[in-house]
DNA sequence: ACAAGTCTGTTGTATTTACAACGAAAATGA
DNA sequence: TCATTTTCGTTGTAAATACAACAGACTTGT
């Protein structure tokens, strides 16, 4: 486990917090560690989370298969990310999704009704582990929420001009660039590329939009 | 203030709280009550989020505007909901929305520091508070996240599938009922109404589906 | 019971997209 | 520097979608 606190310390989780006071507050929050081969699974759908985790080494999908046997990949967890946080409610129901570790991994497994419950003066910095955790998960809401505005466009170019102006407001100017090539943005956005790509210029030649690779410019 | 009690007893927010104690907690949670007429705003675009808001009576869009005007409503807030939780962050940059009043509306305010700081032993349900918060947002992450997967499918029936078979393992059987009508599927998925009702029907068919109403059943 | 309104399925057409395939430009790496 | 790979734009075709319009079934309120 000793090991392992350098990475804890770079953590979303534990921002803010000192290598002493996480040493201190991994028996205060039942911390455990956990090992899995590649091809093993962290979690399988159906089950009831009481714990996040963050993963220390190695790297998992997050993976849902549907009625019919689809299978499809969530997202990705890498070194020193989270998950867990949003399934950890009273009323969540059960896990939706399969976690697989595609690396050799090693997770850290914190008891979240620990976290939740405010200790004693024992661990000082246990409220601000709280706030770390609150914002992360707002974080990640906040994201969502702006995905969603993208993708609920039924069009490509309204996908497009949805994601571009808002890039251009966030970024505060008509000029910007975005941080995806185009096979990325198309994924983003949930489209063909070629179709993307395609409508791309069309708007470049209706002198709606400037762009050079990753550079745009808003008209 | 008083007379909103009751209604702030019945809110997520303050799930599992007597009234004495939201009573005790207004004043140590710093809440403010504000009165808005219809067509005022009460955010806007730009401001920063120090707060959040349970909505007491009227009601509220959530909207936004894109670089060139165009206007769409993101979300609707109504009685007893709450606004900003994802918002309050020490990075959470500016608010990308306006929130109006679409009706004479009275929303308090609450100062999240207060919130997230646990106080001393005055308020015992303090901590109770923190965890309904948590949960709030937490269920409002699960929500995106399960939009999210049906939105990136490409396809109407992709999307039809999707939906379907997640509610029927929600529901824990093959034969469920969806709390939408035909419409309303249409504008969760984001497709055309009559495209739908055209799939859903070849999908019958097809013997993939059976379906009444708003009864399904997976074959 | 009747009128008005809503919900749902159906159809045809114009538009939009996905997909595959290809070449040029740019980036990469030995 | 040269060969290889990646990225990007372009095109044509088949498939899927949006949109409008309409009819029948069902609801609602009076």
């Amino acid at each position: 486990m000793e090991k392992y606190i350098p990475i804890l310390k770079r953590t979303q989780l534990f921002s803010g917090v000192g290598e002493e006071e996480i040493r201190a507050m991994l028996n205060c929050l039942q911390a455990k560690l956990c090992t899995y081969k590649k091809g093993e699974f962290v979690l399988r759908q159906g089950e009831h989370l009481d714990k996040i985790f963050v993963l220390m080494t190695g790297k998992l999908h997050i993976q849902r298969d549907d009625y019919w046997g689809n299978r499809s990949i969530i997202n990705m967890v890498s070194v020193g990310e989270m998950f867990g946080e949003a399934y950890v409610a009273p009323e969540s129901g059960v896990l939706m999704n399969d976690v697989l570790a595609v690396e050799d991994s090693v997770v850290i497994f914190f008891d979240v009704k620990r976290i939740m419950t405010v200790c004693s003066s024992a661990c000082r910095f246990h409220s601000m582990v709280v706030q770390n955790l609150f914002f992360a998960i707002s974080e990640k809401n906040r994201r969502l929420v702006q995905k969603l505005t993208f993708m609920t466009k039924r069009t490509t170019r309204e996908k497009l001009i949805a994601y571009l102006s808002e890039e251009a407001k966030r970024q505060n100017s008509s000029e910007f660039s975005i941080p995806f090539n185009r096979q990325q943005l198309a994924d983003y956005l949930s489209v063909d590329r070629s179709a993307m790509s395609n409508e791309l210029c069309k708007m470049r030649d209706e002198d709606l939009i400037e762009f050079e690779k990753s550079r745009f410019k808003l008209l």
